[in-house]
DNA sequence: GATATTAAATTGGTATGACCACTTTACTAC
DNA sequence: GTAGTAAAGTGGTCATACCAATTTAATATC
């Protein structure tokens, strides 16, 4: 009978900071690529010290959950950038893998679409079109960086309401972003490219502003078949 | 070609400190149930501040290695089977985390048996065809195992010819099981829910056997929705 | 107005010293 | 030998300071 009863430990501070963090991650109020409150910041928040919010970042760190730069801040990592880490060494093992896991992407941005059509608030459509408009603002000085069309995307996923989605999809960018990026950004400043995706992005935010699931998610399957396309041309 | 190259980061004290425990414990120095030196002892040791010393034994603690008791000091635990990963952790404190992550496996199934209705071999039909009829065969003797519910969905991945696809969905299969294999076991042996799931696994069959994607898709979505909806009962 | 350089501010990393609370050990009285 | 108490040791938390890296703001130049 003695199993059923076990010691209890009062909980240290840093525990009781990890348990809030992991709450507010895991509940969407802090999103992947996020940055969190500096440590003095957080420690005047909480009312505890600056070497216990150290201890609780420092754990959460080794769970993977955050990643701290000195002089830079802390940010929130995808929570599935550790479980899916073995792809990165099969993607640099094998580059003819990235049409594989572009493929992987067009079927969850796609299905993020379709849940993004179903589901944006008015808040999260205008943040949509706002990023479109910043692309197109961007392409009459010749094209836009990657980071804008991550922020388009981004608010897509975030739209479908479902904070593994964006865990997941985030952390698939995140791979995809490390192996390609000097093409994309070849492809958001080629005139001829340009005028094509930012079509294609009107499409897809036509489509979820007016709240059509199967619309979006065509658009956004014809916007990544093109970009599947095009890519080998600029390798 | 900048892919080869990664950015250099410095260690921090606390993770040379990490390192030289770990190792410690792992070489059989540092034994289960010993009790290492105190912080203020290993401080001196090492010729570093007690609150370095501190992080890296909260990050032990955290990794399952070290165990602290206030006022009676830092013993090294058992290696058994150990913790859980983080995310399967925080999955299993976590049902609105877990529904999620089924809402993003959904995405990526549907997309598979999609994929799968277009692009199958003869033999891989076959296989998933195969598959349909053991459950069919365990069925008949009170219900199958999670086994070969899994080896359908993975004959259907395979199909898609989409290495990375495999991967990630077999990641993501494996944190699923990893929480909730207690009550998938309980579905696969109720006579009610057999005969549902048998129904939906062969209209998916039939439907990637017809090549008609849209068909594999939908029959795909009807069916994961239908669990979706029926595991809350079972928890 | 744009760009480059420099200075200032912010942020994480490490340290020192102090104190609190819990546990262990040593000492004393019976 | 045992019980009680004091002292020492240990982990937990805190305040303050300083260093090193990064970011931001200000300034000079074209």
């Amino acid at each position: 009978m003695t199993t059923l009863f076990k010691p209890i430990r009062p909980k240290k501070l840093s525990e009781e900071i990890v348990e809030q963090i992991k709450s507010l991650i895991t509940g969407g109020q802090l999103k992947p690529g996020e940055k969190i409150p500096s440590e003095r910041e957080m420690a005047a928040l909480l009312g505890v010290s600056r070497p216990s919010v150290r201890e609780a970042i420092m754990v959460l760190e080794t769970m993977g959950l955050l990643e701290s730069r000195q002089g830079g801040g802390t940010y929130v990592r995808s929570l599935t950038d550790g479980t899916l880490a073995p792809l990165a060494a099969m993607l640099e093992d094998n580059p003819e893998l990235l049409k594989e896991l572009l493929e992987v992407r067009m079927g969850m941005e796609c299905w993020a679409a379709y849940l993004a059509a179903k589901r944006a608030s008015e808040a999260e459509i205008k943040e949509i079109g706002s990023s479109v408009e910043e692309m197109a603002r961007q392409a009459q000085s010749g094209g836009w960086s990657s980071e804008v069309d991550s922020r388009f995307h981004y608010a897509i996923t975030t739209a479908t309401h479902n904070t593994m989605q964006l865990h997941v999809l985030n952390t698939i960018h995140g791979l995809f972003l490390a192996t390609i990026e000097v093409a994309l950004t070849k492809l958001y400043s080629q005139p001829r490219y340009i005028e094509v995706l930012l079509g294609q992005h009107r499409a897809i935010y036509e489509a979820i502003a007016a709240r059509d699931g199967d619309r979006a998610r065509r658009a956004m399957a014809e916007h990544l078949e093109w970009v599947q396309a095009t890519l080998p041309q600029l390798a």
